[in-house]
DNA sequence: GCCCAGGTGGGAG
DNA sequence: CTCCCACATGGG
């Protein structure tokens, strides 16, 4: 089986996180308990309260990993009350309104691809596309979770598994003009061209120009990847929900340069809150 | 049937 | 530099 990681922490929403779209494969099963599949392995989540969730079904040598996945060593409560405290009306019905939001440390093949897809598509879509790509090339688990059945899952596939596939066969799932892109990434990585353990050391801006060299990756998805799988914090994606931010609540400009190294957090903030809060 | 989506590449001005 | 368009597909 696996043991189960209680997190203790304040700031932390199963909901919210799931539905900050950072992350394409957490799903809602009930109430408070969420499905998830990363580093190859299904868990459960469960929102016991407030400050307390617990991940179930990891093994034992795996606990660092998921301690690490929900950034648990990050004060995120200094920078909601920070933000509660400060001037900017928006960012503090932004942050107050996100407040169990966290930036995961995701794993980076799987972030640059999703990533790639999410370009010009909704989130409900980009999420069916990745789920048919796992189905598809990803290896075939099962684990039971206590308390729940026998689960069958996929794993996000490796990257040499969509260098082989080729782009007309993954055209065929869905992606549209994306195949190239996505089957193009998969091979730099697969060939080494691009390695992204690498990464990790670079600085934010280092990791965006490299991963900027890939056709079809753009800054925002290049920034994406920087914050969602590499933790710079500083990295801040601009889409359009974060450009109608910028144009209709601050007027054409805002000053990231104010907030650092939580622009990336900041930035999240807004867009969890333009599209679900008001 | 219509509009739009966590964009990007390419070209024109 | 900024504007403008095509791109393939599907969700609401």
């Amino acid at each position: 089986m696996g043991d189960d990681l209680l997190i203790q922490t304040n700031n932390i929403s199963l909901k919210q996180i799931a539905e900050s779209g950072q992350c394409f494969r957490m799903n809602q099963i009930s109430e408070k308990r969420y499905g998830l599949v990363a580093f190859g392995e299904y868990v459960e989540l469960l929102q016991l309260d407030d400050c307390r969730a617990e991940v179930l079904g990891v093994p034992q040598e795996m606990l660092p990993v998921w301690e690490d996945y929900f950034d648990l060593g990050y004060d995120y409560g200094s920078v909601v009350k920070m933000l509660c405290k400060g001037e900017d009306v928006f960012l503090r019905k932004a942050a107050a309104f996100g407040s169990g939001l966290r930036i995961l440390r995701q794993e980076p093949f799987e972030t640059l691809i999703s990533f790639i897809i999410s370009q010009n598509k909704n989130i409900p879509a980009i999420k069916k596309i990745i789920e048919k790509i796992c189905l598809t090339y990803g290896e075939k688990k099962r684990r039971r979770i206590k308390g729940g059945s026998d689960i069958a899952y996929y794993a996000f596939p490796a990257p040499e598994k969509l260098a082989e596939a080729g782009k007309d066969a993954l055209r065929t799932l869905g992606l549209g003009y994306r195949d190239e892109y996505v089957h193009g990434a998969a091979l730099a990585v697969a060939e080494g061209r691009l390695d992204l353990c690498k990464l990790k050391d670079k600085s934010c801006e280092e990791v965006i120009l490299e991963l900027m060299e890939l056709r079809g990756v753009g800054r925002k998805v290049a920034s994406c990847v920087a914050l969602f799988a590499f933790h710079k914090l500083e990295s801040i994606p601009v889409d359009v929900w974060i450009n109608r931010v910028i144009e209709e609540i601050y007027g054409g400009s805002f000053r990231w340069e104010t907030y650092k190294n939580q622009a990336g957090l900041i930035q999240q903030y807004m867009f969890y809150y333009i599209r679900n809060g008001r």
